[in-house]
DNA sequence: CTCCTAAATGAGAATTATTCCTATTTGGCT
DNA sequence: AGCCAAATAGGAATAATTCTCATTTAGGAG
């Protein structure tokens, strides 16, 4: 990591309130370089080869702590263990139930439709916090990536 | 559950190509009056009340044998358990985090937007089974329910 | 209607994912 | 440099789900 990255994300989570410990460092840096919306365990597994010191149950305790302060999105999943995404821009999920994959779909066409939509209609008893649309289904080449255009 | 259900779930596992066994018949049945999107464990405590003798393994094995024959959906949460829903009529989700509900939302003119938009794309490598919206957020008031109008 | 067999089940052990506990360490402030 | 609330490591505990295997059952064949 950069010294330069390395600030950047010390005050990421300065301003969040948050001490900038070594786990917290070193586990948002993770998520913020994986575009693969991983679990605690492969974020620890990835962790651990700089910082062999930090516990799994860190992992978990960072991550939860990183979702609260809304620098990390918790992805929704249909089981399995729980995923993470560093990335906040507005973006949808391509769900690949056989390999467990969730591909990112950037559309912005499609985020101004929803956010257009949504704008003229009364939602009462509830704070949205996001609006998140996800394609699932079955990847055909398990090696190839899924696109659309 | 009158005769005339028990006919039709019992049909509806035959045309699946699924024995219809009582522990499928009950799962099924409280699916199918539910709105709650309920756990396997909560489909388990209701099933015992009239077929004491099911057990929650087969619980599992029901729910993972009607979600493959596609009579029931798998919704897709923030960590937790394991949540489904036997209405296959397209529907958006408002998942409330704080009280972990998940309450329909049906709108007929967002799924048509919806539909058109993907219609026009060209999706390569991916069978897509479902495109869901999810509202994420909020509940104020965790005793009333949330509306969208 | 009874028999047969593959498929499904019950009961509980095993595994996986996550949270909790507590003594120790550390980041950020003075 | 020293203080202290907050965070951590390590491991125990809990929750959710899957697996194993002996027994039962649904539904087709005779």
């Amino acid at each position: 990591m950069t010294e330069k990255t390395y600030q950047h994300i010390k005050e990421l989570l300065s301003e969040a309130g948050l001490k900038a410990t070594h786990p917290r460092i070193a586990v948002l840096h993770e998520l913020m370089l994986s575009d693969e919306h991983p679990s605690a365990e492969q974020l620890h597994d990835r962790v651990s080869r700089q910082y062999p010191s930090v516990s799994l149950g860190s992992v978990y305790r960072v991550l939860e702590k990183l979702v609260e302060a809304d620098l990390v999105y918790q992805v929704a999943t249909r089981g399995g263990s729980k995923r993470y995404d560093a990335n906040l821009e507005q973006h949808c999920h391509i769900y690949s139930i056989n390999t467990e994959e969730i591909q990112d779909y950037y559309d912005p066409e499609l985020n101004e439709l929803i956010k257009n939509y949504f704008h003229e209609k009364q939602v009462s008893n509830f704070k949205i916090t996001d609006i998140k649309l996800q394609i699932n289904g079955e990847k055909r080449d398990p090696k190839s990536k899924v696109t659309i255009v």
